[in-house]
This record gives structure tokens, sequence and C-alpha cells, in this order.
RNA sequence: GGACAGAUGGCCGAGCGGUUUAAGGCACCGGUCUUGAAAACCGGCAAGGGAGGAAUCCCUUCGCGAGUUCAAAUCUCGCUCUGUCCGCCA
């Protein structure tokens, strides 16, 4: 949400930001309904004002009277709230200075690049032929259980996933993060306040007829941790991070572009989120931005910078850098994190103001990616070998036993047999009451096979045609 | 899921139709006193909106939403959440 006052004062400057994002909000009909608003919210006022002394001073009869009146410009007062805040809802927030214009990300700008572009002497592999090669990655499998857009990470697979995920976030917490497991179903107010809705209407899975809905990202959770409240300034910033599944609709989604898992209704996001001082919201823009380029540095993946344009940005958005790591057989750039500065847009919704020389002021906000699984397949699609085999990056080693190498091996560790003996006599050391104690029709089918050796499905067959003929008597 | 009880400012807690413009306490901030601190005393201390150059004035908010009334923290209905007990359960 913007500022209504600067909007009153700018309109000007707001239409321009809205033409240059694309929006058709209408901002003269919202200053209309907001000055209209603000002449019945006065009238209304005054006539409240009117009724309580009338009602201090026990007159039934003036009271009566104005009663009426007053209801039916409540009534409309109401309506134009609503109408305004709906409006309000709609419009952008500012943009940066530094925005480059355009209309699409076909018009972001490439401000830095990393990494040198393996170079195969073979034909490199998708990251999801690659993966179904090795077994490491299942989508046919998941398509059959959940749909289309859907996939299971399966042995080195599902371990590489959870090293990657565990090194950032270990990474985060070392440079000052707190780390959060949230919950993944939030209620409308909490979207509402991060501003996902109205905006992603239709990015949201609702969960039947409740309140609820998956989110589509940790932000959504993270921030609104600290909804309503007011901050002491000396706890700014707040640096969060949380490893969550992220559910989002994507509508129409498949296509060569998105081939393999690059888009889904479920991933794993590892969140970047700072909430801190209007004045330094700049600066930790930046420090996440640093903390994504470190990791794909470490991870060794080719990646570009961008600086998204006022068509691409989204409605919150202030300032935004996407990182696009290279996927080598895509031959092509994808977006794998965004970074984005939403300043108070995001503070206003959610009403999380900082206290400052007994002022209350909004805080800023900054929300960016650190890991998502779209970086780990452009790892396996960087890392692949003549082979068909996936390096493992020396950082994400350590997570899993020292493994350098992601082979097709059926099964990475043998099968250990243990002694049970102890396990299986503790039943018969306990001293209770048994079913055979009582049950004279059990015991007799016991003590016929005493010391023979049956299977467990005779064995099974038995106790339960026992406990049948024990019930039938 | 069922039964009962409850929800009041940063926290505790009184009020249960009209001098409540929410008592009192704690915490916090400022001051007096003190070498300094503590104690004591004095003062301040919610959020949001509107009008105004400002001082200031007005409105809204006692979990949320509707209703009754000239008047609601207080009465009625619905919802949410919390507690206790029961049921179910990783």
């Amino acid at each position: 949400m913007i500022d209504i006052k600067l909007l009153k004062e700018y309109p000007e400057m707001f239409c321009e930001y809205a033409s240059l994002r694309g929006s058709t909000v209408d901002i003269s009909h919202l200053l209309d309904v907001d000055a209209e608003w603000r002449k019945i919210n006065t009238l209304v006022d005054e006539q409240r004002s009117v009724m309580n002394t009338l009602a201090k001073q026990k007159n039934i009869e003036e009271g009566k009277k104005i009663k009426a009146e007053l209801s039916k410009n409540e009534n409309l007062l109401r309506e134009l709230e609503e109408k305004r805040k709906n409006l309000l809802d709609l419009v952008g927030n500012l943009l940066a200075p530094d925005v480059p214009i355009g209309e699409s990300d076909a018009d972001n700008i490439e401000i830095f690049s990393w990494g040198t572009k393996p170079s195969f002497d073979f034909q490199p592999l998708y990251h999801d032929e690659l993966g179904e090669k090795l077994g490491i990655l299942d989508v046919k499998r998941a398509t059959k259980m959940a749909g289309s857009g859907f996939y299971y990470w399966v042995g080195d697979g599902a371990r590489l996933q959870s090293a990657a995920f565990l090194y950032v976030e270990n990474l985060l917490i070392n440079r000052g993060f707190i780390p959060f497991r949230t919950p993944v179903l939030a209620k409308k107010i909490s979207l509402y306040a991060t501003g996902y809705l109205p905006f992603a209407q239709d990015e949201i899975y609702r969960v039947g007829d409740s309140d609820l809905s998956l989110i589509g990202t940790s932000e959504q959770s993270l921030v609104s941790y600290k909804m309503d409240e007011i901050i002491d300034e000396s706890e700014l910033p707040l640096l969060y991070t949380a490893c969550t599944p992220c559910f989002r609709y994507e509508a129409g989604a498949a296509s060569r572009q998105t081939k393999g898992i690059f888009r889904v209704h479920q991933f794993q996001k590892q969140e970047q989120i700072i909430i801190c001082r209007p004045e330094d919201s700049e600066y930790w823009n930046l420090f996440c931005q640093k903390n994504i380029e470190d990791i794909m540095q470490e991870l060794g993946i080719p990646y570009r910078v961008v600086l998204v344009c006022t068509g691409d940005m989204g409605a919150p958005g202030y300032k935004k850098f996407d990182t696009e790591a290279w996927f080598p057989a895509f031959n092509a750039y994808k977006e794998t994190h965004s970074n984005s500065n939403l300043t108070d847009y995001q503070a206003r919704r959610s009403k999380i103001r900082y206290k400052s020389n007994n002022k209350n002021n909004f805080v800023h906000t900054i929300s960016a990616t650190a890991l998502t699984e779209r970086v780990i397949i452009a790892l396996m699609e960087n890392n692949q070998t003549a082979e068909g085999f996936i390096k493992i990056p020396k950082v994400l080693q350590k997570y899993m036993d020292g493994q350098e190498e992601i082979r097709p091996q059926k099964k990475t560790h043998p099968m250990q047999k243990n002694d049970f003996s102890e396990m299986e006599s503790r039943i018969k050391k306990s001293n209770y009451t048994s079913i055979a104690d009582k049950c004279e029709s059990i015991r007799e089918y016991f003590s016929n096979c005493h010391g023979t050796k049956i299977d467990t499905y005779t064995w099974l067959t038995m106790i339960v045609r026992s406990i049948w003929h024990h019930l039938e008597k």
C-alpha cells in the first residue's frame, strides 16, 4: 500500500509510475472517491459528536431524530471506505530512479555476469533427463501420484537437495540471519499484508472453503510474523530466513522453456527477509545480493544479474535484482533468484512499524531468494560429465559424507544385519495378562504349532482366526 | 470433534447500560532529592483517522463482526482465539 497523502500531493507522478508498470489503476477516480470519502467522513464525525452530546444529556427525543440520518451516512461512509481501499490496494509502489524502463523480462538490463559457461565435448543433458538416468529425480511417478508439476528427489538426489539447503542455511545463519520453520498455510489477511492479494489471486492454492491457502513463498509467513507490531528501533534490522515448500498454481505453464522441473506447483525455497529502517533498505538490498552471489560462486554456477525493468516489477517492488543461472542444456540464462526492495509497501499493508524518538514509522522490507531447487537443477546441468555423472561442489560434499560425485548406484549403503533378540524378548519378559492367558481357543491354536517354524502370513491368519473364534463364542 | 470457562492498554487487573473522557498496580520515560544509585515524591505514558499554520479540537477502537438502545467494555446473536476436561491422534 502506498501513502495516500503522497498520492494526493503528486498524482501525476503516480500516474506515470502506473503507466510504466503497465498498470490500469484509475488514479484520478481514486482521488475523487477519496475526496468524497473525506467529505462524508467529516460529516459523520460531526453527527457522531452531536449524538454523543445528546446521549450524555439523556436527550431521547433529539437523539432519535438524528439517529436515522446518521446511520444512513454511516452506511454511505462504509461503502466509500471499501471502494477507496480497493482502489488504493491496486496502486503500485514508487519506483527507484535507476529502474530501467521496459515492458517485459526481455527488457531487463544485465548489470553483471560471473563464471565461465562450461564447454562440453558432448551434448549436455537437460536436468530431468540426467536425473532420470541417474535415478535421482523422478518426474513420471510424481505425475502419476500428484499430477504434472511435481517431482520426487530420490537417493542421492534427495541428499543433494538437503545438502544444498543445509549449506545455504548455515551460510545465512553465520551472516546474522535467524532461521525459521514456518506454517505453510496462511490466512488471506497474511497474503494481503505481503502484497500477494489481490495481485496474485490466480497463483494461490486455496484449501477447501476455508480462509486458508498454501503459501507461495515463506515471504508470506515471515513478514506476517511481525504483522501489526511496533518494533523498537534498537531491534532493527531483523534478518529472517526460512526453508519451506512453496506452492504455486502456474496455470498453463508447460512448454519447452519449462521442461523438467523448471516450473512446478511445489518447490523448496530458502528465503531471506530483512525488516529494517527506511534509510537502510538500499544497503540490505545489496547485502542480500552479496549473499546470493557468494552462494552461486561457491557452488560454481555461472550466472548473471539483471536489473528488473518497470513492466516486469510487480506492484510491491521498488527495485529488484534478478539473478539468472546458466543452464547449458537450455543454452540460456534462466531466473533462479529475485531480490526486491519493497520499501514500506508491505509494511503499510501489514502494519509493521518501528518506534523512533517516540514516533511510529513504517519499516522497510527486503525479500530475496537465497536458494531454490532451480539452482540445484542448474548445478546438475553445469556439473554433468561425459559419463552422465554429476560432480558435487566442494562446499556440499561435507553434507554428503564426503561424496564427490553422483553415479547411477542402486544402493549407496549396505544393509545392516542386527541381532534383535533382546528386543524380541521384551514382551516375553513383561508381566501382564495377554489374550492367550485369557482365551482358551487362542492358546489352543498357538500350542498346536509350538516349536514349528511358520511364516508371517500363516501366523497373522492364525491370530485373526483365533480372535474371531473367540469373539463368536 | 464435544462440554464448560474466558478474551479489557506493553503487562497484571477493576468495571458488567449513563460522572469511565477505562479505576488501581507493574513496567517504561522525564523531573525533584542524592557524590552516584536506590527509595520516596511530582509529572508523562495506546493505536488509527479527520479538520487546522499552530496550539488544539473532533471521531473510531475494551478479541472480531452484526444487532438492541437516545446511550454498550457492560445486553443479544454469530465468528475467532485461549484455558480446562473428554474424545481422537503423528
